[in-house]
DNA sequence: TATAGTTGTCTATATCAATAGACATTTAAA
DNA sequence: TTTAAATGTCTATTGATATAGACAACTATA
């Protein structure tokens, strides 16, 4: 993990440390000690003052990623990455099956609109169609994995948002809604820096990556059923696409 | 792009805003005039003092993605955001394909060593195999896209650093050692703040985002041939995952 | 019960980031 | 040739970031 931090590049220091620091823990560089390194050690490391380092544990603690100890150092509290399988078969309850106790979705709040360009080009329907939006938190052992905007044919899904309410779970709404059976047709992956909204939702700080989809499903017919953005924290889940 | 900038995150509000714009530049909102709104709207926009907006402006100039005249406004010069597919198929080379002039892949470094226990298990090797190792940069028409740390069995495929430099593509290199084709088996997404060593191999700044991949090619047979850790300037790309 | 090693707190100083206002300079269009 | 609209430059001030040093407080262990 050596390598220097940079200096005059509108990102602070203590970011680009805690930045560092919340990665290799997360690829267990820490694992035989269960902690990271001393503050003097690490300011060495990062050639910087221990004040600076100070600043970028302080950070990672109010995440709830360390804790620091006086007297004995700083303790590793958390440490997650899901894993999320990107198939044809792709459910989210399900993806994150085994490696969670607990899944649920939440529904933040939802609405009747009319299909902007975007949402019609992936839904397959003309600008203006009338669309179900859902938003909504998905939780894994109550700590939210990622957050999602979710359009759905007004038409035919009308009560979607009230058995996603009942079942917390996409795959159980539309079976409750007559669809037993759905196909992921297309995903895109970008990254970005999250938004003040997913800061909140995901509850994470600001500075914090999401990893962003935009996927399409469709019914057994090929035709589009739900459109949906993913916002997922970095830090916590993979993707894996398996060919 | 309305959402508001976040203060006191250790990223300072010129970078925030200039990430903002770089990336309302990529998703082509400033299409129809070819310009940047002016500084005083942009900084009622983002709620700054236009000198905030200027200096975004100007780190934005300094990558080459805009360029600011004097009594006429703000210019873009380039907008990039290249799509990358991941099927079974997927290369790099022919996937970025249509979408750039000129593709290269450029040697970095190589050397053969002993697998370690994560690449000895996704090439199927016992640890401590011998393997050769590249560190490779790709680029599109000159523009660093992605950057790579690879690993192939050094068994079978010794010549690859000279055949690789010599064709600057894995494909031809492949086809030169005799491996006529190759399948994708499996690609892990993440994304993460880059490092410095690739933000200075993808010529980014400090808190620039990557997305991370780790994928596994086989042989026909299902024999591994290559393990590759790649890591894709998030700004300049987007993954199209299609089932 | 010392002692080494660690985190916590305090003061002080220098530099970067952001705001504020005034005015110059250039361009394009009236 | 004005004029409006845009970027460029300058000065000044405030708050955040980073460094520096000293010492207190706590923990585990010899």
């Amino acid at each position: 993990m050596a390598g220097q931090v940079q200096r005059q590049t509108g990102v602070a220091l203590w970011r680009q440390i805690a930045d560092r620091i919340r990665q290799a823990i997360s690829a267990g560089a820490y694992d035989e000690t269960g902690m990271v390194p001393p503050e003097t050690v690490l300011a060495l490391q990062f050639g910087v003052n221990r004040h600076t380092v100070r600043s970028a544990i302080a950070a990672l603690a109010q995440e709830g990623i360390v804790r620091a100890v006086q007297g004995r150092g700083t303790l590793i509290e958390r440490k997650e990455r899901l894993n999320f399988p990107i198939t044809k078969r792709t459910r989210f309850t399900a993806g994150i099956g085994g490696q969670a106790r607990e899944m649920r979705g939440l529904l933040l709040g939802h609405s009747e609109e009319r299909a902007d360009e975007e949402v019609a080009r992936w839904l397959k329907l003309r600008p203006g169609a009338p669309v179900i939006r859902m938003e909504t938190v998905r939780k894994a052992d109550d700590r939210p994995v990622s957050c999602a905007t979710t359009w759905f044919p007004a038409d035919r899904f009308a009560g979607m948002p009230a058995a996603y309410e009942k079942t917390e779970s996409i795959t159980r709404a539309f079976a409750e809604l007559g669809l037993s059976d759905y196909v992921r047709a297309t995903t895109e992956v970008t990254a970005a820096h999250a938004d003040a909204a997913d800061l909140a939702a995901l509850e994470l700080t600001p500075g914090a990556i999401v990893l962003i989809t935009k996927a399409m499903n469709t019914d057994l017919e090929g035709v589009p059923v739900q459109y949906a953005i993913s916002r997922f924290s970095a830090d916590r889940v993979q993707f894996t696409i398996e060919n």
